[in-house]
DNA sequence: TTTGTATCTGAACACGCGTTCATTTCAATC
DNA sequence: GATTGAAATGAACGCGTGTTCAGATACAAA
């Protein structure tokens, strides 16, 4: 059936990893059995382990997955304009790939306790490139005078929490659309930081 | 033993409700057996059912518990001054309840989709309230023209996510003092509000 | 000393878990 | 039509789950 890799499916594969991402989302990782994934797929529990060597693994991938969709999308967006218009793409760029991937989104704060040490630090580490990234236009901003912000470390993490906190809320058809939700959000952010020619 | 009510221990109830607070944060509701409490606390697993009908209510407790110790919490800080000083005086008291309660914090985050219906309900009433609180400053100081604000609800939001933001990464002893950190993130705050006669 | 009661044990119940594997299915290739 | 080999089954494994409960224990009151 494998027609390139020379193994295993190219539809069950994603389609475990999709029914799965959905009910740990929904549920929580400790709460689903690889049972209940096999039923979503329309097969038996043990033709998931074609695809994944356990149920740890399939989180991991699912986790690692997200961070690098998310730093790829980034650095796709990224403007190389100054730090700004760099800020403003940041947050609309944060805002959009949140809540097109909700679900990503959620384990990947929820489920992080369920990684082994060694696969934990692994995505410890992809975070902590993004938040470099913000942590960079920040910088470059305060250095510059544009922003006013006593620490640029605390204030990465102030606007990702923010940021982050949309997913909590929104729902597209809503009383707003995404955006002005965008738009008002980066207003917020923009005098947070104390950008200048703003009050 | 007991003295007052008439039953149960008035020492271990409160031990099993701590060990379980713990576990639960640290490895999550689902992921916690009643063995492994009642280990903690140095008991079987069925002397736990004196003390709650099922595992389920012994979570509901412990985030009702938590809810009704923050709206307490902030009904004693509350200083009653103007919007600014108000809302100076929630970001405090959110910050300092939060991180001498980061165990409830992050259950009663984590932990909402484990209760059933009912249960559910009652939390996110108690979670309306709070945010209310926080909202009816933001609409006192945007009539009176001190904020600066298109949509207070939004603007609601963005601040609780904000301030729970420090629970993940403050650590005592750590680069900031919590003065400190309070400080820079209530300027954070009154900036993003646009409160008058501070850029 | 006897009684009464709050507290706890330890075994048991039915069930679901993650994972393994010999066996079956079945479309593609020779 | 026979052969191949990946895909999937379904039963089984040992173990842990939440919960119940009859019985043991400890201790205050009578």
């Amino acid at each position: 059936m494998a027609r390139k890799t020379g193994s295993h499916s190219e539809i069950t594969g994603p389609r475990i990893r999709a029914a799965a991402l959905q009910l740990f989302a929904r549920h929580g990782f400790a709460a689903v059995s690889m049972r209940q994934i096999a039923g979503e797929v329309g097969v038996q529990a043990g033709a998931l382990y074609l695809y994944t060597p356990d149920k740890q693994t399939l989180l991991f991938d699912l986790l690692e997955a997200h961070m690098v969709e998310l730093l790829d999308s980034w650095s796709k967006s990224e403007a190389g304009g100054d730090p700004v218009q760099n800020l403003e793409a940041f947050c609309r760029c944060h805002i959009q790939f949140n809540l097109s991937h909700s679900d990503s989104l959620f384990i990947s704060y929820m489920e992080l306790r369920n990684l082994d040490p060694d696969n934990f630090a692994k995505i410890e580490a992809y975070r902590k490139r993004y938040e470099d990234a913000l942590e960079a236009i920040l910088k470059a901003g305060t250095e510059a005078k544009l922003f006013s912000l006593p620490d640029t470390k605390l204030a990465t993490m102030a606007v990702i929490a923010m940021l982050n906190g949309v997913n909590t809320w929104f729902r597209e058809g809503g009383r707003l659309s995404q955006d002005r939700v965008e738009r008002i959000y980066w207003n917020m952010v923009r005098r947070a930081v104390g950008a200048k020619g703003f009050s």
